[in-house]
DNA sequence: TGGGAAGTCTTTTTT
DNA sequence: AGACTTCCCA
């Protein structure tokens, strides 16, 4: 009955036998952890314990989709779809809109994704009369979301000390006030953000005792896959629900933990010990995945960070290639040396383009690549970027949708209301959107009601464009109630004469969002069959609430099979490749300390784990990239390899790959730079090696003549002294207050006017003196 | 009101 | 470089 088990190492079946009690599985990189629990929730279901009563929450849809068909695999469809497995976002905002008699809320309430939310923060800013060059409207949302994700809501926020001298700190002292108007517009549109979801979540179990009690006791085992990406909120959630009989299992590693930038806690995982002190651990250490090579290599990078789990990742594959470093001395040597070497081992070697991927710390470094590979005719597909559910032409018609749902929801109208263009203008647009602040209500209930200042305000021609409105948005929610969500958007499509808009575009923008529009119909047919055949509801409102949460990941494309992968080192977080390119590998690219400032020691520990998670992705090969110059932002910048190369363990990284006078061979990559620098711009794609040849030898030239000439970076740096007014490209003036350290790395306290105290390494650092 | 010129800014990303 | 915003003028 149990043969299941046979399937498990020892560490990964007592981690799945031990089912009652706090659990926390520490998995290393590759070592089944999907596996683990997925085999945890079929032996519970083994054991009799019915689905309904498990909870699972992952990060990801696609996450939770993979575990909830292995298991239908091992246990049926019937039974597995029972279980409550999904994101948290997508779980608690289900749970929201059944208890939403208790939250006040209205259940179809809408859901304000990333950009809704900026939009709206960035209306407030305008209707403050702040300067929205100082309230950078992203910069005010991410604080407002960081207050959420903290549980401090809009009353207490401007209480919170931290909060409010932080906000001080960054010139930003009417964050409070803004979050405060935010919250309550929400409201008023009858909209939860992101963020909400969780917040509200905690909200509701503090203030219903009865209703924590009730899930309480639904849920007799709760599991959590990757634990140490968990914000507060999200632990909190989980504290709560276990709060009785403490069955909760916890999966990570510590050592993935890659995105403290939007909140997540890694003491999460590191203080689960002293949460639970009844708990269990359990180590999964054997990598399934990756040669001892690269388990290696990538132990010997994380062995640098001060705080993390006790583990010991082994392989026991075999010993395979070492570690291989690509020196280049453009960008576009880069690429051509990077798809050079996919072509030729596809070929020698038999592997298929799909066993390749390229994976960059930032989105704008794919171009590159992408120029190299399609020269070279190599098949590729790129994630990241836009995705689909973000494109405007998607986002129009899902407003429609969202004004079919929740007419309150003002961030769909303001994007439908003259969209395609009826003649209501911004002047218009504002004045509804001003009487609607006045009087505290959604700009819809304001063109609906009528009332006498609504008459007032507008002529007869603006109301009569307005009614027209009006009275599309009402047929269309009049249309909703006897079709299906595919018929209301054929409807929709066509009678808003969106369809026939973008029709007639024939720019090749223009052609792909109608392809879009036309995918997205599809998808939701689809959508609708689907419920139908399953026996869901088909509404409009039912496609929404799936949408709202979904990702671009989710819908993989059909022939997209053989293809070299690039992406994000975040984004291959959970994935695996047979060789790895992680190219990009300078410190230049490294982003705080491109703006001259210190890292501080938390994210430089977060670089070191980005850097493992990317190592820990390939099977049998890794190589690393870099180039000695590049183009960024249409500038030429010169760059520094990497110092987490050198962290490798030299045992696991072939010595000498890329010639004599190679980055990782000079003594001082720093010194002489300037020089250096300013006299031999490289061509972007050297082409021939003899060639390539030619200027690494008049680069090598030029860099001994400036060594012989003493030339020294610390030469520049000699008027930094403390008192001296300088002025920053970004911060503007300021004065010197310390400075310390050696050439060339010398670190300077500033204290700018506008912009307050930054520390900053001078050889980087954007400034000049002014007195 | 809309189009072109000029200015600004630039991490990572899930929900 | 490129995306995005803002400004200004017809």
């Amino acid at each position: 009955m149990f043969d299941y088990l046979e399937n498990l190492n020892d560490a990964q079946r007592e981690a799945v036998l031990r089912t009652e009690g706090p659990s926390l599985i520490i998995a290393g990189a590759g070592s089944g952890k999907t596996r683990v629990l997925t085999y945890r929730m079929v032996h519970l279901l083994k054991q009799g314990i019915r689905p309904s009563t498990i909870l699972a929450l992952t990060f990801t849809n696609k996450a939770a989709r993979e575990m909830k068909e292995r298991i239908a695999g091992m246990v049926g469809q019937q039974l597995a779809s029972w279980l409550w497995m999904g994101t948290f976002h997508s779980i608690f905002a289900r749970m929201l809109r059944i208890e939403h008699e208790a939250t006040g809320y209205p259940a179809d309430f809408t859901i304000y994704d990333a950009a809704d939310s900026k939009n709206l923060v960035r209306t407030i800013i305008k209707d403050f009369g702040l300067d929205d060059k100082v309230y950078k409207p992203g910069t005010v949302s991410s604080r407002i979301s960081n207050a959420k994700n903290n549980l401090i809501t809009p009353g207490s926020y401007a209480q919170k000390p931290e909060f409010r001298d932080y906000d001080r700190s960054i010139q930003m002292p009417r964050i409070s006030e803004i979050y405060k108007e935010y919250h309550k517009r929400c409201r008023i549109a009858k909209a939860y953000d992101f963020d909400d979801l969780l917040l509200e979540t905690n909200l509701l179990f503090r203030d219903h005792p009865d209703i924590l009690a009730r899930y309480q006791s639904k849920f007799d085992y709760v599991l959590v896959d990757e634990y140490q990406d968990t914000n507060y909120a999200q632990y909190l959630i989980i504290r709560n629900l276990v709060a009785n009989h403490r069955n909760i299992c916890v999966v990570g590693d510590d050592a993935q933990s890659i995105y403290a930038f939007r909140g997540a806690r890694i003491e999460n995982i590191l203080n689960f010990q002293d949460d639970y002190p009844d708990h269990k651990v359990f180590r999964l250490e054997q990598n399934y995945r990756s040669t001892q090579t690269i388990v290696n290599a990538a132990n010997s990078v994380i062995a640098h960070n001060k705080r993390q789990l006790r583990k010991a990742v082994f392989s026991e594959k075999e010993t395979g290639p070492k570690i291989r470093l690509i020196e280049a001395l453009t960008d576009g040597e880069e690429g051509f040396q990077v798809a050079g070497i996919i072509a030729e081992t596809q070929l020698r070697d038999h592997y298929r383009f799909s066993d390749f991927a390229i994976l960059y710390r930032t989105n704008a470094q794919s171009r590159i690549f992408e120029e190299a590979l399609r020269k070279k005719n190599i098949p590729y597909k790129i994630y990241g970027g836009l995705s689909f559910y973000q494109r405007k032409e998607i986002k129009d018609l899902l407003a429609y949708f969202r004004m079919v749902v929740n007419p309150d929801d003002n961030e769909a109208l303001k994007r439908i209301i003259n969209y395609p263009p009826r003649g209501i203008g911004q002047t218009t647009l504002s004045k509804l959107e001003q009487l609607s602040t006045d009087n505290e209500k959604s700009v819809w209930e304001v063109i609906t009601a009528g009332g006498d200042h609504f008459q007032t305000e507008f002529n007869a021609g603006t109301r009569s464009k307005i009614a027209v409105f009006s009275a599309l948005v009402n047929r269309f929610r009049e249309q909703a109630k006897d079709m299906g969500a595919f018929e209301l958007a054929r409807t929709i499509a066509a009678e808003t004469g969106i369809l026939k808009d973008l029709y007639n575009d024939k720019s090749p923008e223009g052609l792909s969002r109608y392809k879009n529009m036309e995918e997205l119909l599809n998808a939701i047919q689809e959508f609708t069959t689907s419920a139908i055949e399953e026996g869901r509801e088909s509404g409009i409102g039912d496609y929404l609430q799936e949408v709202a949460l979904l990702t671009d990941q989710d819908n993989e494309k059909e022939g997209d099979r053989d293809k070299v992968t690039l992406m994000t080192v975040h984004s291959a977080k959970g994935l695996e490749f047979r060789t790895v390119f992680i190219v990009g590998m300078e410190k230049n690219l490294f982003p705080s300390v491109q703006a001259g400032d210190f890292l501080s020691q938390e994210e430089y520990e977060e670089e070191r784990r980005l850097f493992y998670v990317a190592l820990t992705r390939a099977q049998q090969q890794v190589f690393l990239s870099c180039a000695d110059q590049r183009y960024r932002w249409g500038k030429l910048e010169y760059c520094q390899p990497s110092p987490f190369i050198r962290e490798i363990d030299p045992r696991f990284l072939e010595q000498g790959t890329g010639g004599k006078n190679t980055f990782m061979q000079r003594q001082d990559p720093i010194q002489n730079y300037s020089r250096f620098r300013a006299e031999q711009e490289l061509p972007r794609n050297p082409v021939s090696p003899s060639l390539r040849t030619n200027f690494q030898r008049k680069a090598d030239q030029l860099k001994t003549e400036s060594q012989e000439e003493g030339y020294a970076v610390s030469e520049d740096l000699s008027g930094y002294l403390p008192g001296t007014v300088v002025e920053h490209q970004r911060f503007g003036l300021g004065k010197i207050l310390k400075v310390e350290g050696v050439a060339p790395d010398v670190k300077a306290t500033v204290f700018f006017h506008n912009a307050g105290q930054k520390q900053l390494l001078l050889r980087f650092a954007r400034l000049r003196i002014v007195k």
